[in-house]
DNA sequence: ATAAGATCTGAAGTTCACTTGAGGTGAAGC
DNA sequence: GCTTCACCTCAAGTGAACTTCAGATCTTAT
């Protein structure tokens, strides 16, 4: 037999809290079969998906956005080297724009230690070239705004 | 004289909204004097506080610890190449951080790539060294967890 | 002097990513 | 058989960071 793992082992091997796990199910990004009794039992990639899941999350993405990424994975059967390394490929790109941009400022930054942050002109931190207008109500993405598709029509 | 700039000018020039703006003043991030009609009046250095605020904010911190670190800088007057360097600094370590973290998710993802994510018990993403349980109600730090002594009590 | 547009306040609404709670069912040990 | 603990559902609450709304007032241009 296939080792199912009910969601409080799930929960313990990945540190998340069961309600999460559940949520995570309702929005999509997982999946599980039921028992005779109506419980959740969840395949071991599982834990997998949601280690992906939490690293797409860490790198500034929306759970929307990681579940449309892994709506191409196969829910059902174990994805392949080849499903994964693309999704890692995609990702990888995300996280080194990431990196950039982080850079970016740190340099900024620097600069601004340099400059004093007396020349109001020329400071970085003073002229972001960013300057992004709203993206509607609700939380910001702390981490860079959002691409331009994203952002609902006036 | 000074040269006081209206909501909308600020507004305009940081690329925020009005209400954002409003709602800094309300943390406490930024401050105000008001005209006869009780219309808010900003200081040039306004802008640079909030070009700060909101590198801070992509840095990853959140408003309530950006507004304890700009307490430190005077409000009334404008800050000293020594206010604003000490402050820098600070966020540079910070910046340093987040930037490590997120190469070290990168070589992660390699490494991922490398192996075809075919064994569990080596792959990174689904061996997280850092499974975090709870960290308390409401939406999570999209940039890796806060430190411990920002959990609350169980 | 007046109309148009910017600004004011306070309260309530919004999104995301979850958690908490109430009330009930399933599985395992004694 | 009973207790106990894990699990179930559904609804409502939470925190951060804002936005939206309503109704009133201020500023500016004509």
């Amino acid at each position: 037999m296939e080792q199912e793992l009910s969601i409080g082992e799930v929960a313990e091997r990945t540190g998340l809290a069961v309600s999460a796990i559940r949520y995570y199910e309702s929005e999509g990004l997982i999946s599980s079969t039921r028992t005779a009794g109506n419980q959740r039992r969840f395949h071991r990639d599982t834990l997998r998906r949601i280690g992906f899941v939490r690293a797409a999350q860490r790198v500034g993405l929306s759970l929307e956005e990681i579940a449309e990424a892994v709506a191409g994975l196969p829910t059902s059967r174990t994805p392949t080297r080849g499903d994964w390394s693309k999704l890692s490929r995609r990702w990888r790109g995300r996280l080194d724009e990431q990196i950039q941009r982080l850079e970016k400022l740190r340099d900024d930054l620097d600069s601004c230690i340099g400059c004093g942050c007396l020349s109001l002109d020329t400071c970085a931190l003073y002229n972001p070239e960013d300057a992004a207008a709203s993206l509607g109500p609700g939380a910001r993405y702390l981490l860079g705004d959002r691409p331009a598709d994203t952002v609902p029509p006036v």
